[in-house]
This record gives structure tokens, sequence and C-alpha cells, in this order.
DNA sequence: AATGAATGAGGATTCATTCAT
DNA sequence: CATGAATGAATCCTCATTCAT
């Protein structure tokens, strides 16, 4: 049975919350330990320092994240709708954790050199299931055959990313989720009218 | 007629190299004053303070590259010729200037929640002209009549923004501008596989 | 009968090591614990804290180097063979355990004010021994009989202690106990050139 | 004409009262500004580190010290009157320093190995003076010929520390001047009765 | 206009000690 | 007796900004 490590799990969650609330550069470690209901010392039982929290929260947030992604897209037949379920999915995870999507949108851009290269690394497999959505697309042929696949990769990340920063930006006035018809329309089909 | 200030501009140049060279948090206010020839305190003369510099750094920078972007499509005849102008253009300006790009990809990100807002406000004027492009297009029929504009717009922002970042990360050590034509066709035709 | 107390010396010879390696302020209480094969609150049912330990690692060590010399000298007939003895064994016994005389000579001094009362009186036998040589030779008239016992000893233990020190800064590098001699031939007979 | 640098020496008498009044370790850089009149961040104009000002002050002061011990001796006659007269100066200049007593005797030997040998370095001229005088009496004939001038110049050293350091720890409350003609008989002539 | 010496607020981290088990 | 997870106080240094010259 594996162990719950509680101190750890709080210590995340608090994180989460006051990285939100505060802003990166106003979430100072004793802050953090005091919404998690710990001294302050107890932090440094489980994280090395104030960066590896960060970390470690990108980490189990969205390593959690992808996980319910390629669940969702696991029984899905064809690339096309695939590529649906992940932006729905990607929309539903950030509406529904709203902390979560402030403190991914906003403020962990905010991080040093060393800790992006981190996060980048943690991104790798959901931008590996992007390429694979693609490459079966094409092999599908519902996708166009010669497609570069990193561009298109950066496409759908960059779209994604850039719509859900703005929506975090207009404070999730509006619905996120139900957009992602639209966008996938927009990445499948393109801006062409029809002849 | 405009008064040169030209220390003015030194410091603004003078900010963008630190700021490439050193990164956001490594580029204090006594460095940018030492590579621009003026003292700590003549900063001051000319800046409210070291956000405003950064500010100040971005609106001229984005401001020519904006003007240029708007000459370049200014005598293109369709609302596609322009797309394809501007992703050039924005691919062109960007490797060109690579210390300008590590600084707006990479580096001021890492500013606080107020800053971005400024850096927001002056992108203001970019996304219209994508916006404008896509209405040109709608009302030329070249595009799909029903498009959201502002989704549209997210999607071809974010696009080209996530292609350079990467491109900076990979050290520009692979040329942008050719990516141009690639880039156009994915927006303008989608993924999808021609009936 | 004396109980042994295993972990009580066990935790003695591993703050010896300890500090020798680590030097006294890179030797955590949780350090010790772990080269004494304890855990770090056992420490605290045999010290009361941690400048108890640094006091009983003085009194047990210093208290068998003392010993040791009393021990030496009890059957020397003259007072001068007497110091002679002491003056060997003195540098003997940390020539024979450097360990011990990096902690004595260089880690120990690093100690605070109140530390350093303590560490005195336990060097009390050990300065009375040499206040009883020299009053012995007074009265068997080979020393001087005007002699200013107080001074003698500083000169005595002053002039040992420097030279361990220097020794032990000198990383043992030359051999000590065949100083000896020298060093009781330059307190007993001075520096003047006799006539 | 030079630079006084007032704030240089402003920090360094600060230092020394405070480290003779709060222990080493009781030493807050805000206190030693507060001290001097001037504020934290001025310290680190003058100084790399807290440590740069223990090293500072040392050299300041023993700088002055050995200068004044040097040109006492200067117009003496044997080495025998250049000994009694750097014992008193030794004596004389710390009996009237009591702070700096404390701070050399007690407080700078607290220091880590890295400041030590910083110290040591300071301290070669002075033991180097010792080192002539040593010499010089050998070459007059008025010391032995066959002297080792380092164990020598060690027990001159060692008893002259060792006796203030007893001083400082009974409080200066006794006078340490007067004693030196006797030490300096001690060094002499040892402990031998004449025959 | 220009200078640059001086200011002083602000925070991550360590480690001796405790106490529930 | 023994454990070791948890505690929380305590401090050096940086750097944006000011202001007397």
């Amino acid at each position: 049975m594996k162990k719950t490590k509680p101190k750890y799990n709080q210590i995340i969650e608090a994180a989460v919350e006051v990285i939100a609330e505060n802003g990166y550069h106003g979430s100072q470690v004793s802050k953090i330990a005091k919404k998690a209901g710990v001294a302050d010392g107890t932090i440094y039982l489980y994280f090395k320092n104030k960066e590896d929290i960060l970390i470690s929260v990108f980490e189990e947030k969205m390593g959690q994240f992808i996980e319910r992604i390629i669940e969702s897209i696991h029984d899905k037949q064809s690339a096309s709708s695939k590529l649906l379920t992940l932006i729905e999915m990607h929309f539903r995870q950030l509406s529904e954790n709203y902390h979560l999507a402030i403190v991914t949108q906003l403020e962990l851009r905010q991080s040093n050199a060393a800790l992006r290269l981190q996060i980048n690394k943690v991104l790798k497999p959901y931008l590996a299931v992007m390429d694979d959505i693609v490459k079966e697309g094409m092999s599908e042929h519902i996708f166009r055959d010669n497609l570069n696949v990193r561009l298109v990769r950066q496409m759908m990340f960059g779209t994604l990313d850039e719509i859900v920063t703005n929506w975090v930006m207009k404070e999730g006035r509006y619905d996120l989720v139900s957009q992602a018809p639209v966008v996938h329309d927009l990445l499948t089909n393109g801006l062409t009218a029809k002849s």
C-alpha cells in the first residue's frame, strides 16, 4: 500500500493557493508553510528549496493533467476525435481549477531559466501525445500526409495556451470548454472557405 | 520636431543588451546604467522606475516591429497574402534581432502581473492588425464567413509566439523565416486532407 | 563499579572524529549521532545539550591526557627530568592522536566564551602539575628560588601550546616528539649564552 | 594627500567595540552598522562581507601594533634590550586597548579556518621581527649560537600570547606591563639557578 | 542636467532541541 | 531506553531609489 505523504500533499496544495493569490514573487516560504499548517522548517524535510516546491507543484499537477487526457482519448476512434477530446480536456481541467490555471498560465512563467527547463521536461509527454495524434491522423489519411509534425504541434499547443491565458487574464469571465469544438474546427479546417 | 533624446535611446538599447545577456533577474539598474555609459541616477531622469524602463523597451521595440509589419502588408492585395507577409515579417524581425527575441520571448515574461498588463496594452495594435486581416478575409469570402475573430487571432498569435519561443530556446539553430509559408498554409488550410 | 555506558563513549568518540573532519561549525548534532550510530534524540539522553558534548569530549580526553602525564612523571627524580617527561608526553600524546590534536588546538577554540571557561576548568589540574614541578624545582634549588610560578607556568603552557598548534597547522608534517629536549633546554636555560 | 575614508574607519572602530561587547557570534552586521552610524548596506560598500570586516579589523589594528613595536625597538642597541622593548610594547598596547585585547585574544579565535589563515598572514611580519631579534642576538653572541630560531620564536610568541590571554580572562585586574622585565628574564635566562 | 554614495527593507534556510510513539 | 519527524528562531546581503553636490 502506498504511503500517503500527507504533509507533502498539504504543502503542494498550499503552494498552488498561495501562488495563485499572491503571485510568484509574493509567495514567501513562510506563507506557504502557514497555509499548509506546518512549520517553515518542515517544508525543507520534503523539498530541497523553494524552487523545488514549484517544480514539484508543476510535476504533480501536470502529471495528473496529462494522465487524464491520455485516459480520455484512449478509447476515441479517430485522430480527429482524439484531438477534440484533448482540447476539451485541456480547457476543462484548467476551467475547473482556476487557481491552478493562474499558476500555470501566469505565475510559473516568471520563473528563471533553470526552472523553465524543468517545466519543459514535464511538458514533453504532453507534446508527445499531440505528436502522436498528428501522426495517427496522417496514417489514417484524415490529416494531410505531408505535415511538419513539430510545426503542427507548436500550432496546437500555442493556440490552446494562448486561449487559456487570455481566459485567465479575463478572470475566467466566459465559458472556456464550450469553445473546444470551434478551436477543433479551426485547427482541422483552417480559415479558408470551402469551395 | 521630435527631440532626439540620445541618453533615452542609449538606455533603451543598453537595457535590451543587458537583459539578453544577463536575464531578467540579473539585470540590475546599475548594470544598465554602466552599459549605457551614464550614472545610475541619470536613469531616473528619463524613466520613472525600473519597470518603466522595461515597458519603454517593449513600447519602442514593439512599436517599430508593428509599424514595419503594417507597412509591409499595406500594398498586399488579399487577406491571405497579408497574413503570409505578417508571418514572414514576424519571423524575420525576431530572427534578425536575436537579443530582442530573447528579451520578448523569454525574459520579459518573468516580469510581474502588473508589467504584463502593460505589455498586453502595447500588443493591442498588433492584435488589431490580425483581427483586420481576418475580417478582411471574411468580407472577401477568402476566409469562412462565420469565424470567431477573437479565437482565430488567438490561434494566429499563439502559433507564431510558440514557434518563435521554441526557436529561441533552441538557440536559433535553424532558419525561422523559411517556415513562414508552411505556417501560413497550416493556418489557412488546417490539418485536414483535401478530399 | 562504574557502568560502561557504551553509547556515551560511542558519542564521545564520534564527536572527536566528526569535529576533526568537519570543523567545529560543520559538526551538527545529527552528524555526530549518525557517526555514533544512534538517533539524534538519543544524544540528549546522555548529554544536556551540544555544548555539553564538547565539554565532555574535552573532559574525557584531557582527563586521560593528564593522568598519563602524572603517571609518567611520578617516578622521575628531579623537577628537571619531570619537566622533560611532561614535554615529551604532551607532544607524544597529541602526535599519536592527530584527530584529537586538531580538535584541541584548532576547533575547540572556536567555541564561545562560556565553553572556554569550562575548558579552562578542565585544564586546571594540568596547570597545577606544572606549578608543582616549578615549586619542586625551586625547593630542590635546581630552579631559581624567586620564580613567579604563575608566569613560569604561563610560559611553559604557552610555549607547548604554540608549538603544537604550529605543528597541527603544518599538518603534522614533521616530528614533534623529537623536539622535546630542545624545548626543555630552552625553558630551563633560556636564550643566553653561557659565560 | 591621502583620503581619510572616514566611513571605513568608523566601521572598523565600531566593529572592535561591538565584538568586544557582544562576542564574535553576537555581533550582527546590523549592530556594527548602527554603532558606526551608517546604514547596513553601507557596510557592503567598504567590505566584501562580514568576514572581510573581521580580517580588516585585524589587519588595521595589527598593522599599527607591529609598526609601533618596530619603531620602538629600532634604536635599541642589543638584541636583549630589543626583546625587552618588544615585550613591553606588546603588553602595553593591549593593556591600553582592552577592547582590542578581547577581540584578538578571545573573539577572533572563534573564526573559521579560512579566516585564521588570513590572520596568520597578518601575523607573519611580527613573527619575522621576533626571528630577527633572535638571529641578531646570536650573531652578537649575547644569545647561544645554536638556537632553533623557529622554536625560540614559538616559545616567545606562545609565552606572550598565553600571558595576555590569562590577563584578559582575569578581566585585566592586574598590571600587565610591569611584568615585562620578569618575562624578559625568564625567556633569556630560563628557569635554572645560576651556579 | 548629471552624478554616485548612501540608504534600508525584505526572505530563504539551517539546525539544536523536543516529545509522541 | 530509543527513535526521528517536526519545530521555529535568527541573520546576511542585494539592489532599486534618493538627493546633496
